[in-house]
DNA sequence: TCCAGAAAGTTATATGCTCTAACTTTCATT
DNA sequence: AATGAAAGTTAGAGCATATAACTTTCTGGA
């Protein structure tokens, strides 16, 4: 029988991968990260174990493939909302705040991105597919600062007043994204960079629960002073609630 | 025979004590987290698996319990740090660059204490002893930042123009802390130190090696805003380096 | 001094994990 | 229909946490 093009096997294959990562998420989502184990996604699955190794090689290689689809969610994510939103609001707002929505509601897909555990010195790790997609993501950012910074700039620190081993890794930088940021511009970016995915990271590793139940409020100052940094109009959330 | 009062008995078992604890500390440091385990640290010990359960009733305690020792330590490297520091230098800076000192070259450690897993909903964790140091870390730059508030005060936001949950959450705060800050001070406390130990995360994380090899640039850039904003001299660490 | 009992360590074992090896089944193509 | 690759199976090695049951070691009291 002639069949379509993708192949009938490639196409249950694909969907095969497909339900492997599904039911992995969900036991994520469920259960949190040491519950998620090649013999568990296979048990839900009602196949044996070494049967899903036909399909990823190693358990670390499952987790890696895992990391770069919620890369790809979120950068997606970002997208969908910068596209939507109202054009009178300032696009690095749209997306800040799409970042941390999705964030929010995905906290243990976000704690899996941002937890992975140190190198350790030794291990050569497979994360290329995963780092491809975090730079993708990282990318979303900084293309739109450097929008701004090519269509009216902003203010910048001056490289010579900065410690010569900072301007340097600046410049190396500048030349490592293309320049599309001059060093100077390139610091400033990331700085606020910092700030704010630094900010998320520590929401969603609970590292603020200590004080806070809701780190939102911190969240949009943090956007007003990144408003003020880039000279955008910073236009308050309220109206388009964050959890709606 | 007469002991000192102590007791033999409980000498050897604190000994004991401390002994898995520097074997596991030692498999974190040179193999990562992943490599500790209830059994390595056995073997290393020339004793039995099981012989540790005598000390520690589950992994899970035996890594609290290391969590627990971190903080200690670091607390006390921060308090020796703003003891012995030049007297002309305000002690946030000091104590600031002490952690940050610490967690640069105690990466596993820190980056367990921060990277420990999302509670995923069930699961009371018997994280007390950790949960207790990690607290009394904290209220050292708490109370660093109400000495300092009580002898010269600095700028504050006004509570009636916060979101009235957050004001709500803050005066909550506020009252946990036993009013050492009011709450529009606290306000400015918890965003201080968002910024910094947020930055620290992302750097022992290793989520800044795609942009940065020396990140402290950034780090003391955040200090010298932070000056600013409790209205303190910065003091460069120049002459003092940070690494000697 | 000797002995009862607690403390500390042992082996054996249950269960779960990753991953490999060797075998069987399924199924598309020739 | 036959062939051969793909997909699935069971068996098992090796390591993990943890418990149970046993032995050894040491302490404190008669």
């Amino acid at each position: 029988m002639l069949e379509a093009l993708p192949g009938r096997r490639e196409r249950v294959r694909e969907a095969t991968f497909r339900e492997i990562k599904d039911v992995a998420r969900g036991i994520l989502v469920q259960h949190g990260r040491q519950a998620v184990s090649v013999n568990a996604v296979a048990r839900q699955m009602k196949i044996s174990g070494p049967a899903l190794y036909r399909y990823f090689a190693s358990y670390d290689e499952l987790i890696a493939s895992l990391t770069s689809d919620f890369f790809q969610e979120l950068t997606a994510d970002i997208v969908a909302a910068r596209e939507e939103a109202d054009r009178a609001v300032a696009p690095l707002l749209v997306m800040s705040r799409a970042m941390r929505k999705w964030a929010i509601s995905h906290p243990q897909e976000f704690g899996l991105v941002f937890a992975s555990p140190l190198p350790s010195m030794t291990a050569t790790k497979v994360e290329s597919a995963a780092s491809e997609a975090g730079e993708a993501f990282g990318r979303l950012f900084l293309d739109e600062v450097s929008a701004i910074w090519h269509s009216k700039r902003f203010p910048v620190p001056d490289l010579d007043e900065m410690a010569p081993a900072h301007a340097d890794q600046l410049r190396a930088y500048a030349t490592q994204i293309g320049n599309v940021l001059p060093p100077e511009a390139a610091h400033v970016f990331l700085s606020c960079w910092i700030r704010l995915y630094g900010l998320l990271c520590m929401e969603v590793l609970q590292q603020l629960e200590f004080a806070l139940r809701d780190v939102e409020p911190f969240y949009e100052e943090c956007l007003e002073q990144l408003c003020q940094t880039f000279g955008l109009e910073y236009g308050s959330s309220l109206g388009r609630p964050l959890l709606a």
